[in-house]
DNA sequence: ATGCCTCAGCTCCTGAGA
């Protein structure tokens, strides 16, 4: 089974990616699930049938101009849940289901802007919202794969210059702290578990050269129960699409777990 | 340089992203 996450920034200029990379590239043709980030769409002009004709069931949950989920299906989906039952949310960040015997949840998680805004008060706000739904929703039986754009790097081999970049948004200990308070609940994450030496990236700049530079962050994640470490064979960032003609900024990433 | 790109929209400039 693989499971993917990518903040398309912007699925209306995206679609067209988003469909070919699922029908066409060597990773996304294999995707079973897959979590959109900051479609920008309300849900009437969402292209559900873009991805109802080319066979996926999905649920989608947006607002207009910014943030936005999706969870695009090749398989049957249940029990959807939009945003954090237990936090009365103005932006649609949260999208989550039940599939292949998982809780799949999709989030873009506040960016924060800078660690003195207002923004950055409301990312703690909701890193510990999101800490109380997964206490509650560890408690229940089905395992976890929380996926999407955390915008947290765990430490400095997320980071193209940690020195420079040192306690800027993304980096700060404050974050850190909330991003690692969610492996108490029992939840890892895949891609530093595979790749312990870090420095690949999720994420790269549309300015100053930030791509072809590889002045990069890894702020997109995907953590997975601890029950899940023995089926968990790969988890990679796929890069390739960020080359493309107007690209995302961010890559998707995706693992496979064995059956 | 509080910028550098990219996107959306109360759209030809501004706010936000990260």
């Amino acid at each position: 089974m693989r499971l993917a996450t990518w903040n398309v920034n912007s699925l209306n200029v995206r679609l067209e990616q988003v469909l070919a990379w699922l029908s066409d590239s060597p990773v996304g043709s294999s995707v079973d699930v897959l979590v959109l980030q900051e479609t920008k769409l309300s849900d009437d002009l969402f292209p559900f049938q873009a991805f109802t004709r080319a066979g996926f069931e999905l649920s989608f949950f947006g607002q207009k101009t910014y943030n936005g989920v999706a969870l695009i299906s090749r398989h049957p989906i249940s029990s959807v849940i939009k945003n954090m039952p237990t936090f009365d949310d103005p932006m649609a960040r949260v999208i989550s289901a039940q599939v292949l015997g998982l809780r799949v949840i999709g989030a873009y998680f506040p960016n924060g802007q800078d660690p003195q805004s207002d923004k950055f008060v409301y990312k703690m706000k909701w890193l510990s919202a999101m800490h109380e739904w997964l206490t509650a929703l560890t408690l229940q039986a089905p395992p976890i794969a929380l996926m999407g754009d955390f915008n947290i790097t765990w430490d400095a081999a997320d980071v193209w210059d940690p020195v420079g970049l040192k306690d800027t948004i993304h980096c700060t200990d404050e974050e850190r702290a909330h991003l690692k308070g969610l492996m108490e609940l029992g939840l890892f994450d895949a891609h530093r578990s595979l790749h312990p030496e870090g420095k690949l990236f999720s994420w790269w700049d549309y300015r100053e050269g930030g791509w072809p530079r590889n002045k990069g962050l890894r702020i997109d994640h995907i953590l997975l129960s601890t029950g899940l470490k023995d089926r968990l064979v790969a988890c990679e960032i796929d890069t390739e699409p960020r080359g493309h003609e107007r690209p995302s900024d961010h890559a998707p990433v995706w693992v496979d777990l064995k059956d």
